[in-house]
DNA sequence: TGGTGTGAATACTTTCACAGCC
DNA sequence: GGCTGTGAAAGTATTCACACCA
């Protein structure tokens, strides 16, 4: 099975896993079984047990795994053990909102260039980068050697804006815009949209009992069961 | 076939149809069929088609859907021919962005309650709404019946500001802290984690040729083709 | 003729259940 | 005894391909 391509679906949960089992470090948990950590995700043991399967075999029988080992596996397999340098195109509310998150520094992503069409933008300065016009997108991109780009433009705006991002190398983009893109197959595209989340949740919102919701369509984790006992893992504090 | 459980995969690609209809209806479109529709969201014809044949049969055949009464039947379905008030929650930087956006009111959602723990910010009157205190979260969203909330809340603090939402009787959460909600069943969760979304896709990132993705892994559009030839379904502009 | 709606086939994903190992 | 890793089964989702219709 190694080696054999990973579905993208097993890619995507390999995240949630690792930020689960960084706050399972904090809280002190030297050792998780498939189970436990099940119960946290709002997943089930033998998913999580198939999911990491694709990579090796990480855990101990009888014993579950080393939270130490398994964060630095997936931070190997994903790639999260080096620094990864972004560059965000637009500098709007949303651009600007993004520039200055403060999450992507601790997870390893570093803005590294920031572009923007309006004149009064570019040129500022921002966590010590200039703003650059986006005529400078493909050279400032090569030359910085950036493979990861976020669009925070407006939707007539992305396409053009995604085509320069890959001319210039990017791979992967995180996409603001609300507007799918047409990119090579080589490139990755995510996309963050509110508003459709919003508007597929409304489906569920009927007064009337239908559609029955009774059994969960499967969108987060079933409601708290019992703490875990974590005792016997946790290192004593 | 209607009636039937509608898959939640389905459901989440309405509102992606919704918005391209829309578009195609500004650039005068009347009439389209599965296949030049499928071009535009990068999906395929077959799947459009069995995704629409859920709800009913909106098509004509040999002619393609009309793009107005398609709108129409998706705004029915997803119950957007309707206002919906949302509450927020949190008011730090993420809070604040999103109290802001604009984009909520042309979609039909409208944000009728603020909360926030920082006693600097309680009081504050943010789009014309005062913004309370998180200890009023069950009071105010049920004397306002409202359904749907947004948390912008740190990690640790979500959950909690969750179970107050649903205790209210909230019945859809868009959250956008990064740990997965337990709800109960009846409620759905939607999470917006753009660093899982970077960590997913640094995955795909390998200088050398594996993880092989010369067949794309499926997440956006193949790259564009040709335009596609509009003029026999646009009216005469 | 051109394009829908949908059974049937295929492909993908999750879950079961258990041999095997610590 | 307890828990992993994984074949095999079950469950979902997508795609094919064509009868049918305007």
């Amino acid at each position: 099975m190694r080696n054999a391509a990973v579905p993208d679906i097993v890619i995507r949960r390999l995240p949630l896993y690792l930020r689960t089992l960084r706050q399972l470090r904090r809280e002190g948990w030297q050792t998780i079984s498939s189970e436990e950590l099940a119960q946290q995700l709002g997943s089930t043991a033998a998913q999580i047990r198939r999911d990491l399967s694709y990579f090796g075999r990480f855990g101990k029988q009888g014993y579950g795994y080393s939270v130490a080992a398994l964060i630095r596996e997936l931070e190997s397999v994903l790639q999260l053990d080096r620094l990864w340098n972004v560059a965000l195109v637009g500098y709007g509310k949303l651009g600007q909102a993004i520039a200055h998150y403060r999450g992507f520094a601790p997870n390893g992503f570093r803005i590294a260039a920031i572009f923007a069409k309006n004149p009064e933008h570019v040129g500022q300065i921002v966590n010590g980068i200039v703003v650059l016009p986006e005529t400078e997108i493909e050279r400032v991109i090569r030359e910085l050697d950036i493979r990861i780009g976020i669009i925070a433009v407006p939707a007539e705006a992305a396409q053009e804006v995604a085509n320069r991002l890959v001319a210039g190398g990017v791979r992967a983009i995180l996409n603001y815009a609300p507007v799918m893109l047409h990119v090579p197959p080589e490139v990755t595209v995510r996309e963050i949209d509110p508003i459709s989340m919003l508007q597929s949740m409304t489906y569920y919102l009927r007064e009337d009992g239908y559609p029955s919701q009774e059994n969960g369509h499967a969108t987060t984790v079933p409601h708290l069961k019992a703490t875990i006992a974590a005792e016997k893992h946790q290192v004593p504090s």
